[in-house]
DNA sequence: AAAATTCTGTTGCTTATGCAACAAAAATAT
DNA sequence: ATATTTTTGTTGCATAAGCAACAGAATTTT
């Protein structure tokens, strides 16, 4: 789930004299932000791995999203109306940028043109977000797991410009993305293999068909 | 789904000084514009409300979004690597705003405070959308109709501030939102009422729980 | 005002998929 | 290097939910 807008050029330039972004460094396992209170955070991801968490009611766990470098996060992006306690962990080591969102739209009193630079490049970034909400929300409506998986498979042969391919990340993470059950999700795996529709070796796959 | 950003003060406003933006209307039932070409297209829906619709392989259609005043969309915001045919139609009377989204970050010849305002308003429109995409992604995860169907209660309810509320759409569009079938959810809300968890009387909905 | 279309509500049948449980493999931590 | 945790792969069982089909209500078009 590459954003295709490259951030990290821009972000290394950051001088100190704005005050009003802020760039931490967390732990594998630490908590980056939560989105317990409203108040605009926008967070950015420069480097690493984190997913949203949700716990509901009945103290389940889920995984709601996964980020990676150069994405953006926060509450600011968030619904309110969830009853749901949401955090983001460090599931890497994670350089996170942090700032307010609308602080990103008054003109600082410095007039300095990282400012600007900085919404520019944020609005791109949002965008990508929304490409890549997109992408999931068209697999998500999928109406079964076949659809689902074989659709997913087309996104990666395609980005990869071949009919290999290797899976992002662990097959239980991709049952989450694409919300199902694991184990019918390895089954229908299983099925597609028998049938021919793949061929299959861990978290490389090869599509035969077309 | 309304978006929380007021456009439309603003975007009244237009003077016919920048060249770079058009405003076009459309009747019921028009194709207002299509995914097939890569062209960095967005759209924002000043008026009324539209599909954006699918026609896989089979001739299957399928509504993947609903869109209503103050959104945005076009190509610009979606994947490339869908083989799907898409089309916005219009399913009541538009007015829609065209524009090139890279020409929003060239600064106009004429330095127009248009274009900076411009681009500030469709970022945070953008904004609003990531923000109802996730809403949408947050239901679409659920793993049964049930639960789908509760929170997504529990979203017009916490809006409305109210155990009553109405659905902005009809019953059978609730369906395609959360992406289930219809009549296995009109089967689902009879439960629901059966069970005392709701009463309904056409699409006016009350909570009875809590 | 009549005709046509879309929406609502219901039901029977079938199957896809969620759930639970397990062992082996792989990855990570000590 | 060993122990611990996570991931992968498989299976049996139960049921939630998809599909098809229909009639009446409501809405829209002519």
């Amino acid at each position: 789930m590459q954003s295709s807008f490259e951030f990290s050029n821009f972000i290394n330039s950051i001088d100190s004299r704005c005050s009003k972004v802020t760039k931490r460094s967390f732990n594998k396992g630490e908590t980056i932000t939560t989105y317990l209170e409203k108040r605009d955070q926008l967070c950015i991801l420069l480097k690493g791995e984190a997913d949203l968490i949700r716990y509901d009611f009945n103290g389940n766990k889920t995984i709601i999203s996964h980020f990676i470098s150069n994405t953006v996060f926060g509450e600011v992006l968030y619904p309110a109306n969830t009853n749901n306690e949401l955090f983001v962990l460090a599931k890497k080591d994670c350089i996170v940028l942090f700032l307010n969102y609308n602080d990103l739209w008054v003109k600082c009193k410095n007039n300095c043109s990282f400012h600007k630079e900085l919404s520019e490049n944020i609005s791109r970034l949002i965008t990508s977000q929304v490409v890549e909400y997109n992408t999931r929300i068209e697999l998500l409506t999928k109406k079964n797991i076949r659809d689902k998986l074989l659709s997913y498979f087309e996104i990666l042969s395609s980005k990869n410009l071949s009919k290999n391919f290797t899976i992002p990340f662990s097959l239980t993470d991709l049952a989450d993305y694409l919300s199902i059950d694991r184990s019918a999700m390895m089954r229908e795996l299983s099925h597609l293999k028998e049938e021919g529709f793949i061929e299959k070796k861990g978290k490389q796959f090869k599509l035969l068909y077309e």
